[in-house]
DNA sequence: TTATCTCCTGCGAACATTCGCAATTATATC
DNA sequence: GATATAATTGCGAATGTTCGCAGGAGATAA
């Protein structure tokens, strides 16, 4: 099953319906760049077809956030870029300056995890958090 | 020297120009609310001047944030709290089903900070970072 | 004090995103 | 396939925030 067929089948098992507008918003981030924002997403989707409006875009980027099928990232304009989550835990790196994004190892952060539960009882959601910051090409100017 | 007068001063030390508008920014942010929004900043000052105008309210927030003087918290809703930099670093903890906010020590986050440093050459902005997850409370739920 | 040089402000428009509501439609049931 | 119903969409208006630009005013030095 392709990636955005799970994700897709994932949505209905949970009991959202799936409309069409949903599968082309679903293809487009799925299958364009590693992260997207809500308008390139609505301008891909645009070209398929006419049924479509931002805010259901918008709508449905958000279900995607909520049911943890996809991560959202605030960059430093106040713009938010969106991805599919692949698989397994993964720390993404974000350049405030130029939004390209690097992958760690998530396993940094589960030493952090620990202490924030035990000292203070909260489940953090680290699962696949992005952090922003600087990238070394940025870092000069 | 008051807390909102080394703000202040610190301000002016770095090159830049201390207004009236500034000064009542700033005042309203330092003895106000441990955290507020940017309209409640500006409701504040507008109660003591006309001569305040809103963009103004966010440009100097901005600056603040800029210049380490003041955190930035992005909430769930998407609107953005302020509050003045009082001691050192901190990390938030804001609860996904509540919207309550914990403080947690950024200690925490100084291994981190330096893995992506050394391994991936990334300068991560993990001064006031947020975290997002599930609190104590709505732990059942 | 005055002049000069920038920085800063106010305004209104633009931006990214969300909301309320009526109309539409995916799904389940027959 | 037809029907009922509740979720989803599109629209336009509202929100929180930023931008561009012309005019106003701190800071500095003479």
């Amino acid at each position: 099953m392709t990636h955005c067929a799970s994700l897709i089948d994932t949505l209905r098992r949970r009991g959202f319906r799936i409309t069409p507008q949903r599968e082309m918003i679903i293809q487009a981030l799925a299958h364009g760049n590693a992260h997207a924002t809500a308008e390139q997403v609505y301008t891909d989707v645009r070209q398929r077809s006419q049924a479509i409006n931002l805010a259901t875009v918008y709508r449905t980027l958000d279900l995607l956030v909520d049911t943890g099928l996809a991560s959202r990232v605030l960059m430093a304009d106040g713009q938010a870029l969106y991805s599919t989550v692949q698989h397994g835990p993964h720390l993404h790196l974000v350049c405030r300056q130029c939004a390209a994004t690097f992958t760690a190892d998530a396993s940094l952060l589960s030493d952090i995890e620990q202490v924030l539960e035990s000292k203070y009882s909260f489940q953090a959601d680290l699962q696949h958090i992005s952090l922003v910051g600087v990238c070394e090409k940025c870092r000069g100017s």
